[in-house]
DNA sequence: AGATGTGAAAGTTTTCACAGCC
DNA sequence: GGCTGTGAAAACTTTCACATCT
């Protein structure tokens, strides 16, 4: 199957968040106007992105919550336990380790790396902080999956180019500016200032 | 004039950046292809986005760096001090406060909420955090440009609408899930779930 | 009747390609 | 010759509208 767009992948996330709201509230099935109206997209939208990857529904009833949910859950790869690297244990790495809820969708940072001596060999919740220069050997086996570049701007490349040396082929980038990484390597970037920037921009209308 | 789409916003606010970059290398001019290679895009988007907004740039020598970099400025509305409050002292709302690079930008927090009993009174850099319900008074003068949602997902909305009730028109949510705010408010979502699982369907492929 | 799945239409964004200026 | 600015073309995304199934 072809890829699915990333505007298309972002909602589908977006669905599977709330189908879980949807089956708290004890709901069996789900026609596509109620998922679209607490995603804030339209009906056809969400059939449209549904469609891409088979036909989930039933007509004349809706989609049924718990399937459907299973079904993209399987499609975005939420079954199973990724292994995440935070790189960089500033500030930002440390309000991420403490943000648990990524370990609900799967993602566990096992590994946390820095080059500040005053915080190597010192522990967050019992793991062991760990020279950045440790990184290959220590994603050799079992492996880290994604890798979150939490670092200074002047640092990001470096460290990114040290994840991808090690075989990681995904990164969530929080410094700005773009990092540039080989074509087999995803990067995801969260950029605060454009964030910010695109707010100044709507309030000087 | 109309309105430029959010991904042009995007983009000028990166080109912004790197103007910066190539100003400090003592770049008096540059062409599009030497910016759009930086940026990651194509020479053809840059004046294109550029010329949303006038003519910049001046045929057979390119751009000149330091005027295209103000022409930004005042699109992005740079030019000023924006008044920033912060909702939610946790982790996120520590790791933002200690995010001194927004202020570079203009972005300055002014004032920081929660409803925290522990935290309320305490003091981050001699600003005093607030309980929440104080908001709209110290809203009311000089006023705050932007709000930050950093509470969590269940308290997101609740504040959402105390900040727009007090006059808010921009807020940047970290909380998962959609918040519904009247047409005239801005909002951008950083949603950090999707992010990671945009991440793992890329690997799953 | 109710709701999906989907081609076709509409709308939006990006790229092409070249006239026009330096 | 080098490079911008921009209509036109291409590519992509969203919405419409309806045949189809329960």
């Amino acid at each position: 199957m072809d890829r699915a767009s990333a505007s298309t992948v972002a909602r589908l996330s977006a669905y599977y968040r709330l189908l879980g709201e949807f089956e708290r509230e004890r709901a069996e099935t789900i026609p596509s106007k109620r998922l679209a109206a607490r995603a804030g997209v339209t009906p056809a939208q969400v059939r449209k992105d549904l469609s891409f990857f088979g036909n989930f529904g039933r007509r004349g009833l809706g989609y049924n919550v718990l399937q459907l949910r299973e079904e993209i859950a399987a499609i975005l790869g939420l079954g199973r336990r990724w292994r995440v690297a935070l790189l960089g244990a500033g500030n930002l790495g440390q309000a991420l380790f403490a943000y648990r809820e990524l370990e609900k969708h799967g993602f566990f940072i096992e590994h946390v790396f820095d080059i500040d001596p005053k915080k190597i060999g010192t522990r967050w919740r019992g793991l062991e902080i760990a020279h950045t220069s440790e990184l290959p050997r220590r994603a050799a086996d079992p492996g880290i999956d994604i890798a979150i570049v939490a670092v200074p701007a002047e640092a990001a490349q470096g460290v990114a180019d040290i994840a991808v040396g090690a075989g990681i082929r995904a990164l969530l980038n929080f410094a700005p500016g773009k990092i540039v990484v080989p074509d087999h390597v995803a990067v995801r970037e969260v950029d605060l200032s454009i964030a910010m920037e695109s707010l100044s921009y709507a309030l000087v209308k």
